[in-house]
DNA sequence: GTGTTGGCGAGGCGCCGACAA
DNA sequence: TTGTCGGCGCCTCGCCAACAC
């Protein structure tokens, strides 16, 4: 029912360089610029071969986020699996539900061994998050866009950024566009400038692409004008209710101990285990750049009552800052994860609106404002155990 | 996504009564007639309350078959989870998958102790086959079924068994019929007896049933009369290259480890754990009645040469038998499940177009022709090793 | 600048028997 | 007995501008 297309992003020369979309067709690749775009502004995948921090606990997170249920208490405990694993991400491939098309990564990880993480620190492996095509725009579908009455309308600046100019010579001026999705598959559509007053949009073949692909009003769609003149186009879907399975394969229990026993054995044995991320079920990133967790954790000061700011995407598809202030430091499951940083930092938020922000966020997800602490707090936070390998000596190189 | 309506079957007064359908509206209860018609006449769930065996390597069977991978070589061995576990059987529960309405249990066990193993048999226990009910008729859609251009043909022996008879005064004669899926949605149809020659045909309604459940030719539809003089009605989709999703959630890796570490754990606690059955997915049944296990290992004498049937499905939804001959007996996994019975069994079938028969079946699945052997072995079957615990004495009763 | 609606033309949905396998 | 097709009526899709906010 599902097949899925993927893209190898490991055999590219550098995360920097744009993967052309049309390198390989018989491998039909998945567009890259269009994968991120997909996945939202603030979601970067980490770099092939760096090193990175693998939170079983947030990997559990999207398990009940996406079976709808939470980890019932007969989990057997795993005492050799730490709250992070270090390791070497070998491959990421870039996949998308061909059903649905949601995104989400395949990762190959592998722990490393004391040895190992003694080898210098590489300054690459800080990464470098993903840039955001420039040429695009995203809008959420209203009643009309998706109704069987008529076609899309497109925002004037959003028709002008991102579509080739139109013939204004002509009465009225229209032309033909093509775009690709995903999974490669091309959409045609009349693009027309007409009405009284004058406006852009898309007429033929769009109710073909809207029912194709079921979409209905809350859902967004997302147009990507890439530096090969290629008209890219993704899909968003509203988060009704979740967009999951509860699985007729393997009860959600199953599946928490799955990940969790497969962690724990690959940490065992130093051997490579595969894990999906999909960044748009799952509350957070649980695979993060060493070099980021290092720098949040051993660099960052933080204390009760610290002002710090946060991003958010909007509905838009862009960013902006929250801002909140610290209200607490501690283990989000003393009993399981003790010692755990995966969202150790309790926070309150400015906005009164604020009840769909989580209230437990990391150390590296937030942008602690130093400068201008509301109040300073008598109880510095100090880690309780230093790291345990000689990662310190990460940094003598 | 995916809503799942549901009946608990434990609350059934017996497992002979048939469930009436409305009982219990607020429940949105899964009729349970419609749920083993769609399973297939083959499909038995034993009795809660009763013992049964688990196998964990049919399980992994199923798996492989949903997510369309083999299981890898990296899986940790699980030394104290033999190749069956002795469970008791606390609650069944039939579900469908909301968008598919793919059929499925669930199934809560407890792994025995040694000291429950002593209890008493109960004669019960055997199970009963399931009742396929008797005024049904299912058939493969052709291309005309599912296209747009026009309704469904009825064949005229199952028009005439299951739908209410036509008043033939009328011309043409026709009425309406209601039907009810397994998720207790209605479904309205037209139902005329017309053209040259005379046909039973459903008209209006018809497409947009087709259209809603996306069926395509060869898929198969089931119209029911029960009882309470209810029409019901199920589907049936056609095995188009595995009707599943490699799973954007969960590796198949972790999977396997996920179901094998919670009967492992489950084992060794002596604690429930939750499994789900798939039977169009599975390959064969992995959670059998105790009774039918011991019958077939215990009692029945087999040997490599001597010939035996077994049931399959038809395409019509009835049963026949096809004969074939031992040619081997031995373990399917030496090494990771040795000594077990799960497909020991190594078969030829009569048939030359037997290839899409399985090529090794287990003990309970076959009915041994003792009387007319082909030839018989020197080397009748023996147990490599007895019962470990007091089985035997369950029959003392 | 853009979401919704009434108007209305055309294409495909869907009902019919003919025909053949 | 039943799968497919040509015929065709009608309904809904889908293009248009008007209008409102």
């Amino acid at each position: 029912l599902v097949l899925l297309t993927e893209l190898y992003i490991s055999s590219m020369p550098s995360s920097q360089t744009i993967f052309p979309f049309s390198v390989s067709e018989e491998h039909k690749c998945l567009n890259s610029e269009l994968w991120h775009a997909c996945a939202g502004p603030l979601v970067s995948l980490p770099a092939v071969g760096s090193r990175v921090l693998y939170f079983p606990q947030g990997h559990s997170e999207q398990v009940s986020a996406s079976t709808n249920k939470e980890m019932e208490s007969q989990i057997p405990n795993y005492p050799n699996l730490p709250a992070q694993l270090i390791c070497q991400l070998h491959n990421v491939t870039m996949h998308a539900d061909a059903e649905t098309d949601e995104v989400y990564a395949q990762m190959t990880l592998q722990p490393l061994s004391p040895q190992e993480l003694k080898d210098p620190f590489l300054p690459a492996e800080l990464g470098n998050a993903s840039k955001q095509p420039t040429n695009y725009f995203c809008k959420t579908l209203t009643a009309s866009d998706t109704s069987t009455h008529g076609g899309f309308s497109v925002p004037r600046r959003a028709a002008e950024k991102v579509f080739p100019p139109l013939d204004f010579t002509q009465q009225p001026p229209a032309q033909e566009l093509m775009a690709k999705d995903l999974h490669g598959n091309e959409w045609k559509f009349r693009h027309i400038f007409r009405g009284q007053p004058k406006r852009h949009l898309l007429t033929t073949g769009w109710s073909v692409f809207i029912s194709a692909k079921r979409l209905v009003a809350g859902d967004s769609v997302l147009f990507i004008w890439n530096d090969n003149n290629q008209l890219l186009l993704g899909i968003r879907r509203a988060n009704r209710s979740q967009t999951v399975m509860p699985s007729s394969v393997l009860s959600s229990d199953s599946m928490h101990i799955g990940l969790l026993a497969a962690a724990a054995h690959a940490a065992s044995t130093n051997s490579r285990f595969t894990i999906f991320y999909n960044p748009r079920a799952s509350p957070s990133e649980f695979v993060i750049p060493l070099a980021k967790y290092v720098k949040a954790v051993y660099h960052t000061r933080i204390s009760v009552g610290m002002r710090f700011r946060m991003l958010f995407e909007t509905e838009e598809s862009s960013v902006r800052r929250y801002m909140g202030t610290i209200t607490g430091i501690s283990d989000l499951d003393p009993a399981r994860w003790p010692n755990s940083h995966w969202r150790s930092v309790k926070v309150g938020w400015d906005e009164s609106t604020a009840g769909e922000r989580q209230p437990r966020v990391s150390l590296w997800e937030i942008e602690p404002l130093t400068t201008y602490p509301m109040y300073s707090s008598p109880f510095p936070m100090r880690l309780k155990r230093p790291w345990p390998t000689g990662l310190p000596s990460l940094y003598g190189g």
